[in-house]
DNA sequence: TTCATTTACTTGAAGCTTCAACTAAAACAA
DNA sequence: TTGTTTTAGTTGAAGCTTCAAGTAAATGAA
């Protein structure tokens, strides 16, 4: 029984400081997407992967890897944003397993509406408060963490 | 209605991975305190500002600042926590409208067990991905987002 | 002193997320 | 072919978080 290696003075600030990120900033993007069209951060991440892919659906088990959740939460949301007629959920041709969800045309006025305004609201809350290099390194070493948690998440890819 | 101003590569990247390590990291440490003790990640912070506080209390206005919640997400927390033996509600002497939480023996040692486990969990997942620089960065780049979203938030009250 | 406002906190309900259990199809193995 | 395992997804229940509404004490204003 060997006594762990705590944090040191950076690695504290740097541990607290991304905790507290992680609770405020999510807060602060629901809080607008909230105004502006009555849904979250979460949601709204799952619309904007849909309107980015190519023909703007992809399989369940794909936008789960996009938006990095379960499958799980994913079909619960999913079942949400269908009632609201903003996506809907497809056969795959080549798998019967596989659920396809669809961005539908109201959907996509949606994100198309709200994504100004959340684009701000991300300058607003973190972009302003860095320089470029801040925004360049930080870029990197999140990247970096991110690789630890997953290495081969998705926003690995193309790099 | 002017165009807004979009994300470039860098700011895109920046953004990207930090909502990712945002899902990803908390799920994560999450399931290493619930295999180790049934608890969540903000549970377990809650038990360590009150361990590390002066006399191991905490008004609940200034523990929800501490772990950056709301006063109705700490109090019912705080319910749970009591019922498992681990916080006790009290009264202030001073002002009767303040509860003050405080860590019982079981809690501290119930922290005082999980916090080597905690610990290395957070290097593994994320302190060990990056270098001494890397730290000393995020460290202070993190800092400035906080400071963005909360200006007196209290990580930077020693600053 | 009296009344209005602010501060500190709690509560119950509604909505969201996780978890475990389940279904069904595809891939693999004998 | 038949049985086994893996993959993909759904579901309901339990637990967690947020939201709106409420209580009660302290502060401030007239």
């Amino acid at each position: 029984m060997t006594e762990p290696r705590w944090l040191n003075a950076d690695e504290r600030r740097a541990w607290l400081a991304l905790l507290s990120i992680n609770t405020l900033l999510p807060a602060a993007l629901d809080t607008q997407l909230q105004a502006a069209g009555k849904l979250s951060l979460f949601d709204y991440n799952v619309l904007a992967m849909l309107s980015e892919a190519d023909g703007r659906f992809l399989p369940m088990s794909e936008l789960a890897a996009r938006t990095s959740a379960s499958l799980s939460r994913l079909s619960h949301v999913v079942t949400k944003l269908q009632r609201r007629g903003w996506v809907e959920r497809e056969a795959h041709p080549g798998d019967a397993r596989v659920t396809v969800a669809h961005l539908t045309e109201s959907g996509m006025d949606t994100i198309v509406s709200l994504a100004p305004g959340h684009v701000d609201a991300v300058r607003a809350l973190m972009l302003d408060a860095m320089t470029d290099d801040d925004v360049a390194d930080l870029a990197r070493i999140a990247e970096k963490i991110v690789a630890r948690l997953d290495d081969d998440h998705w926003i690995l890819r193309e790099r």
